[in-house]
DNA sequence: CTCTATATATCGATAATCTTTATATAGACG
DNA sequence: CGTCTATATAAAGATTATCGATATATAGAG
């Protein structure tokens, strides 16, 4: 019997890749537009988001480079391997949530 | 900032609270349950469900009682907050997640 | 030159799950 | 009756991710 493991890590993970799918961003940016395309369902703190960079950095899904210019940022973007990565998690996820919706809505929605 | 606070756990309650809702049941009985119901989408570690089981019903939306025959078995029930608790709580999960796999589906499946 | 907002990093505490081990009993089988 | 297996619960210890707090650095406003 396996569990389906670290559901908050891997939705947290996901969040910031859909994040960089629209472009590279750094840290601070991707926070807050996490915040903003959730409606404020889902926000980072800073404790939280910065190692999960990190990971995903060490991971090879995201690639980070610190600017040459201006403010001292780090921006990151999907690496191929990334893209591939979130796709298939996000199908997956997708699958996962709607089984989920199902049985908390319980046998009485699927009858007429 | 506030991050949405334990997803896994929330989940595993509900998910309790939901087989819970089809009537009266003892712990691995609840497991077998979760995992038929979700078609193997979700499976709790018995190290995991019972110590769930026991912050439940502290909590009171859950009781427990010993079987008097047979086998050693406890066998819990909603409770009246357990309910209300149940038919609040999935139903935001329901909008947290839907708000999720529209963040993760991105701004491209909106526009036809 | 000071104050604030921006921006990242990291440490220690907290908390939930996982893994493992222990315990107990019903029922099957010889 | 005795042993083996499936059922059933409990709990201790290890692991790990998040949280909360703190430190650091800089751009820009005034």
């Amino acid at each position: 019997m396996t569990q389906q493991p670290n559901l908050s890590k891997q939705v947290n993970e996901l969040l910031i890749l859909a994040c960089l799918r629209d472009g590279p961003a750094h840290g601070y940016e991707i926070a807050l537009a996490v915040e903003r395309d959730s409606g404020g369902a889902f926000a980072f703190q800073y404790g939280t988001l910065y190692p999960i960079l990190h990971r995903l950095e060490k991971q090879g899904v995201i690639r980070g480079r610190w600017e040459a210019e201006g403010r001292r940022r780090k921006v990151y973007e999907l690496t191929p391997k990334g893209s591939k990565y979130l796709e298939g998690e996000s199908r997956e996820m997708k699958s996962l949530f709607l089984d989920l919706i199902r049985v908390l809505e319980g046998p009485n929605h699927a009858r007429g």
